[in-house]
DNA sequence: AAGTTAAGCGGATTCCTATCCGCTTAGCAA
DNA sequence: TTGCTAAGCGGATAGGAATCCGCTTAACTT
């Protein structure tokens, strides 16, 4: 819906988002992200509910909503700033975590970046998961993940339905089980970052050739 | 429920749960229990509301939530009779799902079973989930299968954490995933199916002895 | 049978989510 | 500049979650 007719159109589409944001609605994203997390901030994730942004905000609900359909999308955009450095490193930065490492020693390194990823960012994790169990699979932060261990998983295990696979590896990760442990149970991080490497160990070292890196 | 105050006193704490319960309370709690099952078979699960249910009972809301905490206990109570013939198939049931398989199969047939049950009960347990996330871990159910699953690790892998890796292989079979796999992507459940055979593929057959079953 | 008390009861209340729809305005075109 | 129109805005509204607290009652005691 952008390009029109005049020969100099300079604007370009950023990442294949919207299809273009009006100027008020851009600066009202702003205004709502940045209540958000002063409340957020100020008085931790319960504090964060649509209504009490919007009054934060200085706008109606109905404003709040249009950007952000529900409270669990409006805390996992909250994250999006971290969670553009985590894709980074695991894209782009040093093997073993980025290329350059043969895709079982990445795949590894990947899942243990994630836990302390999630860790990091419990709270809000949480908030959000406990506001829309399924906000999480529709962000766009799991998608890169699931394309990462998709990747990985391809080149490790060619003959596997990755795709499912893995999200097979990835459901641990999602915040209820890891607030189940912490939480409820009292289970450290460290033994859920050993549980997952005892699993890696027992699934991937069968072949641990380091064909083609990257 | 009666059983009054003569010698013969033969009412017995059933399962360990509350201790004792009043005749009143027992009585509402069939009534909820009938009006949430009547509710759910009529108008599915999204009209099995505290409201809509303490209504269709007779009675206050009040009620409703001292016997279920939430939506979400209400609706796994609901289960709680196929729940327990699922438990027996794989505490007493003919093997490889009961005792006198090697524990490796038992562990797969009952990943396979779990999936079957999952799958037939999806629709309650989606709305659980949806309702309130961390409800399934507390669930008598969710403890017994970790139980289950705990115990046939110990056995196949002695040296593993087999508490925290049950909760890892148990995480998949969270109707998060499986509703976002069936509904948002349209993966077959035979396919989840085929790839949590993969996974164990992949784990388990290292030590295929068929020591001491059961 | 009557007394005692902890448990149960239930609806009024508060706060939240989510939607709807008439009003406003940015951004484009003539 | 002056419309025009799709997009944005926001408060009113509907309905559910969860809690609270004064009244009621089952069930044990004597």
């Amino acid at each position: 819906m952008g390009e029109a007719s005049g020969p100099g159109r300079v604007e370009l589409t950023v990442l294949g988002q919207a299809p273009v944001e009006r100027a008020d609605a851009a600066r009202n994203r702003r205004r709502i992200l940045d209540a958000a997390s002063r409340l957020l901030a100020e008085q931790g994730p319960e504090a964060v509910t649509m209504n009490a942004v919007a009054a934060a905000a200085g706008m109606g609900v109905g404003t709040v909503y249009r950007r952000f359909g529900d409270v669990a999308t409006l805390l996992l955009a909250l994250l999006d700033h971290r969670e553009q450095q985590f894709q980074e490193a695991f894209l782009d930065g040093p093997a073993p975590l980025g290329p350059g490492a043969p895709p079982a020693d990445r795949l590894r390194a990947f899942l243990y970046a994630l836990t302390d990823h999630i860790a990091a960012h419990r709270t809000v994790m949480l908030a959000a998961e406990t506001a829309s169990p399924m906000a999480l699979y529709r962000s766009a932060a799991y998608v890169a993940w699931h394309a990462h261990v998709s990747m990985l998983l391809h080149r490790t295990r060619p003959e596997a339905d990755e795709a499912v696979l893995a999200h097979l590896l990835l459901a641990p990760f999602g915040p209820g089980l890891i607030r189940h442990l912490s939480d409820d149970r009292g289970t450290p991080l460290d033994e859920f970052k050993a549980a997952v490497d005892h699993l890696l160990g027992m699934c991937l070292p069968v072949r641990a050739d380091g064909a083609s890196a990257d």
